[in-house]
DNA sequence: GGTAGACCTGGACGC
DNA sequence: GCGTCCAGGTCTACC
C-alpha cells in the first residue's frame, strides 16, 4: 500500500524530521542517509504495522507492506497529516520574521513544523520522559516502556523487535511499581500512570486538545493541571499542538542565551522571555528556529 | 509570588 | 568494583 500526501508549501521532509529530538525516538526510526522516516502505527483496528515515510514532489509518500482497508487507509492518512502538520500555515510567521535576520532563513528552509506523535498521549508521556533527565536517559526510558507494554509488529514487518506506543489503558492496567522498577522512569511513575489512568478511563479527554478552541493561555493552564506537566512542558506540549506563544526554557535555552546575548555569563528563564517578549504568539517559533549563535 | 530542597537515574570520575 | 558527584524540570512546603 502506498499514498501520497500533499502539504501546504513550503514544506521540508527533512526539517520537520528533524524539527526536535522525537526522530530519535521509538518507534520513530529515521533513516539518515536515505531520508525515511520509519513508525510502527497502531490503526484504529489495531493492526500494528511500520509505515516508511518519503519525501514525495509536493508533499510526503507513505508506504506499507500490507494491505489497507478503505477505512484503514482513511484512518493513516488522517494521522500522518497531524503528524507533519501537513495542513498548517505559517504565512503570518514568515511575515513577522522578514524583519529579523537571525529568522531570514524560516521561509527557505520552511522552518515552523514540529514533528508529533500519532497521539497527544504520546507526546505528552514523552514530553515528561524528557524533564529532569540526560537524552541518552530519556530515549533508554522511552524505549523501555514501549517493550514492556507495546504491542510488537506481526509479520511480515517483524523483522527487528520493534513494538507500536502503548494506549493509555495498557500502562493503566499496570502500576506505579513496574513503572519504576522494569521501565526506570524514576520519581515519574506515578506521574505517568495517573495520566494513564485518567485518559484510559475517559476522565481527561486530552487528545480534545489537538482541536481545542480554547485560547493558548487556557490551553496551557488544561496542561499544567497533569501531574508531572511544569512550565517547559507545557511550552514544549504547545509548540507541538501549533502554539508558539511560549518559550520552552529548559537548560538548554539558558545556555544558548547565555552565549548569544550575555557572553556566556549565567541567566534566568526571564531573562530569556525577555528577549522574546515582542515576538508574542510567535514567540515559541521565534526561540524554536532561532539562528543561534551557540552551537553545542 | 518567590525560593529551597527533594525527587531518581545513570554516566563520569577518582580511588 | 565501589563510592561520590553531577545534570536535568517539577512539586511541595514555606516565607
Amino acid at each position: 500500500m502506498k499514498l501520497t500526501l500533499p502539504a501546504r508549501q513550503p514544506f521540508n521532509f527533512r526539517n520537520t524530521v528533524r524539527s526536535h529530538g522525537w526522530y530519535q525516538m521509538a518507534p520513530f526510526d529515521y533513516d539518515e542517509d536515505e531520508n525515511i522516516l520509519k513508525y510502527v502505527i497502531r490503526l484504529e483496528t489495531s493492526k500494528v504495522l511500520e509505515i516508511q515515510i518519503r519525501e514525495a514532489p509536493d508533499g510526503i509518500s507513505v508506504e506499507a507492506q500490507k494491505k489497507l482497508t478503505t477505512a484503514e487507509v482513511n484512518d493513516l492518512t488522517k494521522t500522518v497529516t497531524w503528524m507533519f502538520g501537513l495542513e498548517m500555515d505559517f504565512s503570518d510567521f514568515y511575515a513577522a520574521a522578514k524583519k529579523e535576520l537571525k529568522l531570514a532563513h524560516v521561509v527557505q528552509k520552511a522552518y515552523g513544523r514540529v514533528l508529533r506523535s500519532p497521539t497527544l498521549f504520546e507526546d505528552v508521556l514523552k514530553t515528561i520522559l524528557t524533564t529532569n533527565t540526560l537524552w541518552s536517559a530519556t530515549k533508554r526510558m522511552n524505549l523501555n516502556l514501549i517493550k514492556e507494554f507495546g504491542p510488537a509488529l506481526a509479520w511480515p514487518d517483524r523483522q527487528t523487535e520493534k513494538h507500536a506506543f502503548p494506549e493509555p489503558a495498557e500502562i493503566a492496567a499496570s502500576s506505579p511499581e513496574v513503572l519504576r522498577e522494569a521501565v526506570r522512569v524514576g520519581y515519574r511513575a506515578p506521574s505517568i500512570h495517573e495520566l494513564a489512568v485518567r485518559v484510559a478511563s475517559g476522565e481527561l479527554d486530552i487528545e480534545s486538545f489537538k482541536t481545542s478552541g480554547l485560547p493558548t493561555l487556557e490551553l496551557r493552564k488544561e496542561l499544567l493541571k497533569i501531574k508531572g506537566v511544569g512550565p517547559y512542558a507545557a511550552a514544549n506540549l504547545l509548540l507541538i499542538l501549533g502554539r508558539g506563544d511560549f518559550i520552552p526554557v529548559d537548560s538548554w535555552a539558558l545556555k544558548l542565551v547565555s552565549h548569544e546575548w550575555y557572553d556566556g555569563e549565567p541567566v534566568t528563564p526571564k531573562q530569556v522571555e525577555k528577549h522574546f517578549e515582542k515576538w508574542g504568539e510567535f514567540k515559541g517559533l521565534a526561540y524554536w528556529f532561532w539562528n543561534w549563535k551557540y552551537k553545542g
